[in-house]
DNA sequence: GATAATTATAGGAACGATCCGATAATTCCG
DNA sequence: CGGAATTATCGGATCGTTCCTATAATTATC
């Protein structure tokens, strides 16, 4: 094989090719996408050169004529967040699967840079967007942000009001279940921990949560809702307000692992046990959660088959279909480790 | 304002803008891109005609003429690793700052992957490439997969007798570093544990500590390498072989955070503590390194602004400058948290 | 006030592919 | 074997921009 750069000229065309083979250029168009209009012997003329000349398609040149793209618009809020960035690799590994490629954008939940970079995508002309919304993006706001005839799958957050499907985890069931699991262990007086109410993610897991004491028979107590920062010190300082309440609560579902990371740490800190002296459950499944001390009882969403669904979404937008169809709300599973507890018992037991 | 898209007709170009302003097409070219040869009077009916028509700028056919490009590739080895994602977001943002826009491709550590990427990204003709590389490429495979005419950075992983710029934290002087902190703590059987000498990564911080143990007239000791994955899973394995020394050591560098992370999990599952029946310390101090409990001490290797680095030298690259002048090794910083002991004996004294 | 220099605009070619209608080569069929 | 159908190839026109050269309008210079 033959190492050297064909010449000192710029890359090679499907012209170049044709000249080389003897043949038009639209033959050349024809054989390289694998039409089985051209004869056999042609096409392997065309190889030849091809191979001969380093030839590497342009898919620029050729999305401008046929008005399509391959490129697809990735927008997270916070590729630092674990989560986001086990999304980011499904949705990636979707995209490439299907033959698009992704453009990276991470707003770091700032607005403005989302505005700024969804016109950055218009301008590449992407095929499509999937879009985490920054945080107090609503409805309206990116109506001014997006061409209304621009494929849009949202995903993660959701934002009432949109026509874009949605694809994200069952925050509700997933929470119910969770929740039901700790009463399943006995507990009664079970807390509601981080994340705010102007967060769609925190209604519904909240609603699961409310779901699950109905469920159960047990009243609904305003007085165990803890709201607070998603982070670890919004997990520590619920976890904070929940033991300095008169009759404290023996468990706690947080909004996310991270927050029920930060709680865990916050009672040991205190001379507690997680588990023993206070259950706790979180939800998202991030891989850290299986090696916090103790590890994490938590609400597997699936992350990475959920970026891969909203891959498979915005390829039906594409091509035509219903959006509301391709919303999807993927399934939960609750994973139990030991800050619940549960093992506890079990060593107890035996 | 009209909120009506023009027609149903195909977006705007600047044919159109032309007609409406009644001036030529590189009259309007020439305005958008804010030539001040266009006359004020002129450039203001051209804007007026921009923004009645929502006419968004098409890259891709601008690109096409001016044989240059706005997309970067970012090949990340494995995204879901809270290093690379950092370094992502540092590269992402770096990148922004200077007008371009990455291309996404987590490989995975996949070689097949990274060469089929590297195909695609050619295909999209970005202007440069940002690679960090699968775990097994050497040079001879990298060359294999891009044209020598195309901009390469390489990050994190050193290609040996590979061309092209590397940027990357100084591994060895983060090292020797943290190593003589511990010596100065009192230490002198001091472990070097996680990764494997096939990776340059590795031998950097390896040298580090053996220069540490030479300055302190500390003999090397083969004995006290442990390698293994640089894995949670690893750092336990290299601990318990450690701890099964007939003269075991009494603190420990870790290849990396990670490793550290599950070393100090094995040693609280012994029922030993960290910091002080075994100092500990990590190297690139990612986000959990401080929630860690304990938190760990460990080398800081300002992950976010390599990546921005990067960014910079691949332009500079792109602009035709030497590539001898564009490596880049970043400084470190040694962060002194609890897992090494520091702490206890402060509050011993005290 | 004629000529030169400068400023402002215009029109066509070019980038590298695809698409479309036309033509050339081949096969089919009575 | 001649005409139709099929197969294979070809040569513009085209996508939306930039570049280059040409020309028109304005200002400067002697």
């Amino acid at each position: 094989m033959d190492d050297r750069k064909p010449a000192i000229r710029r890359s090679a065309t499907i012209v170049d090719i044709a000249r080389t083979a003897g043949v038009s250029k639209s033959t050349v168009s024809l054989a390289l996408r694998g039409d089985k209009l051209v004869k056999p012997e042609t096409r392997a003329r065309i190889e030849a050169a091809r191979e001969q000349l380093g030839y590497v398609y342009n898919r620029g040149a050729a999305n401008l004529r046929a008005a399509k793209s391959s490129l697809v618009g990735m927008v997270i809020s916070d590729l630092t967040n674990p989560f986001f960035a086990e999304l980011a690799v499904g949705i990636e590994d979707g995209l490439y699967q299907l033959g698009f490629i992704p453009i990276l954008a991470n707003t770091n939940e700032d607005l403005e840079r989302q505005a700024s970079v969804l016109r950055s995508l218009r301008e590449h002309n992407v095929a499509g967007i999937i879009l985490s919304p920054a945080r107090s993006v609503d409805a309206w706001t990116l109506a001014n942000q997006l061409p209304a005839t621009m494929p849009v799958v949202i995903t993660m957050r959701r934002i009432p009001g949109s026509p874009f499907p949605y694809v994200g985890p069952d925050n509700r069931a997933g929470a119910r279940e969770a929740v039901a699991h700790l009463i399943r262990l006995g507990h009664r007086r079970i807390v509601y921990a981080g994340g705010y109410a102007s967060m769609t993610t925190q209604q519904e897991r909240m609603e699961g949560w409310r779901d699950a004491l109905a469920e159960a028979g047990i009243a609904f107590d305003e007085g165990l809702v803890f709201q607070s920062m998603p982070t670890r010190a919004g997990g520590r300082e619920a976890l904070e307000a929940a033991l300095a309440l008169p009759r404290p609560p023996t468990a706690m579902f947080c909004y996310n692992d991270i927050v029920a990371m930060g709680a865990t740490r916050a009672l040991v800190h205190r001379g507690m046990m997680p588990g023993r002296d206070m259950a706790l459950v979180g939800f998202d499944d991030i891989a850290e959660a299986e090696h916090n001390s103790p590890p994490l009882t938590t609400v597997s969403a699936s992350t990475r088959s959920m970026g891969a669904r909203c891959a498979e979404s915005l390829l039906g937008l594409i091509r035509g279909e219903d959006a509301a169809g391709l919303s999807f709300l993927g399934p939960t599973r609750l994973v139990v480790r030991e800050s619940c507890g549960a093992g506890l018992r079990e060593r107890k037991a035996s």
